[in-house]
DNA sequence: ATGACACCATACGCCACAGTATGGAAAACA
DNA sequence: TGTTTTCCATACTGTGGCGTATGGTGTCAT
């Protein structure tokens, strides 16, 4: 979020000149709002008032930036679905936990949303594939941590991954009730209803 | 599918001569295997043994052979909604009908798929939803036949399309179990077991 | 101060595709 | 048979992005 300065000389805050790591923030936002195939260098550079000269100083090319922008945000992902949910104890939280995010952390949804359209690029597949497993385990983990035999957990896990997925995809279609509407948190009961087995204080 | 000959002349079924309909036939199988940004004139047209020359004789610009040929699909779809699932009574069956139905079929999803992958376009998005609002409201239709209050079967209904939506991502990352598997098949039963309400006979 | 190095601007060549202009061949028509 | 119409090939311009080459400017160490 905050300027990377230089490292070498005095963190000025104020960044005298660019680094690698700006470039490619500045694409995670990029696909975020435009999707993968937006970012283009020539474009890129003239939003951040700059020449491509720059960035061939810092990469040798375009696909050495998406490779890393790619790298960073997955291990930010990573570590969100470590930190932000591994810390619940009780697994019926943590799924409920899992939907309920969706409105929260903006950013890398959108950035995911993007690429999810963007399956079939040769650099963005091998991501979506480790990232979609990571979640998926972790959501058949809670299921199974509730009592599911192991094999009805990883259906229910899928299941309820595609059920993420499928709002995203109506998400980029703008077919979604405004997020914080009541209509909207109708429809998330409606989901942990569906799909997270009761808790014990429940009918 | 068969060449649709020119209209004036003997249908030879040879085509001596290319009409428009097989420009859009051509786009829309490009569509759904390398997407909707993989529809440029050129490529196509070495595609298809010819030149551009033949293209903007029966097109003024590319924005134009992709309506028509979105146009073209979406109507199919439409069709397909009302005889494939239309003609079903129970309720029940329609929806079993609906998820059994997503491994037939194989060109109209394929598109749908490259349709999803390319939200954001403009002549794309108007596409997609009303492709989906029908959808929904059918299955939504459905839930209500079975007894489910109207709020209920809405909610149920984006529910159970967004299951839909997300398999077929994860089948754009190659993240689905192999159609025709014993181990797809044990997860059509789970996803139908989870989503559709016993019907009279069952437990 | 002076050289070295980090960072960026500018200008260039290349390629792919959009769209235009124009001519040619073959079929349809008169 | 001659003419018109239909359909396509070829050649052209224009645009936008990739990658390179090279020169310039500031900031460090010595």
């Amino acid at each position: 979020m905050t300027v990377k300065a230089t490292a070498k000389v005095a963190p000025k805050n104020e960044r005298a000149t660019l680094s690698a790591a700006d470039w490619e923030q500045a694409a995670v936002e990029l696909i975020a709002e435009k999707g993968v195939q937006a970012v283009a260098i020539e474009p890129l550079a003239r939003r951040m008032g700059i020449t491509k000269g720059s960035f061939y100083w810092h990469f040798p090319n375009r696909e050495s930036l998406l490779e890393q922008a790619l790298h960073r945000w997955e291990e930010h992902d990573a570590r969100n679905l470590s930190t932000s949910l591994g810390e619940i104890d009780q697994p019926r939280d943590r799924l409920i936990s899992f939907f309920r995010r969706v409105g929260k952390e903006k950013l890398t949804h959108e950035v995911y949303s993007s690429l999810c359209a963007a399956a079939g690029h040769p650099q963005v597949e091998p991501v979506l594939e480790r990232v979609a497993n990571r979640r998926m385990a972790h959501l058949s983990a809670a299921f199974r941590e509730m009592g599911m035999p192991e094999a009805q957990a990883n259906s229910q896990g899928r299941l309820t991954y595609s059920v993420y997925l499928g709002f995203l995809q109506l998400q980029r279609q703008h077919q979604t009730p405004s997020l914080s509407s009541e209509e909207f948190d109708a429809y998330i009961e409606h989901v942990i209803a569906t799909l997270i087995p009761p808790g014990p204080g429940e009918q």
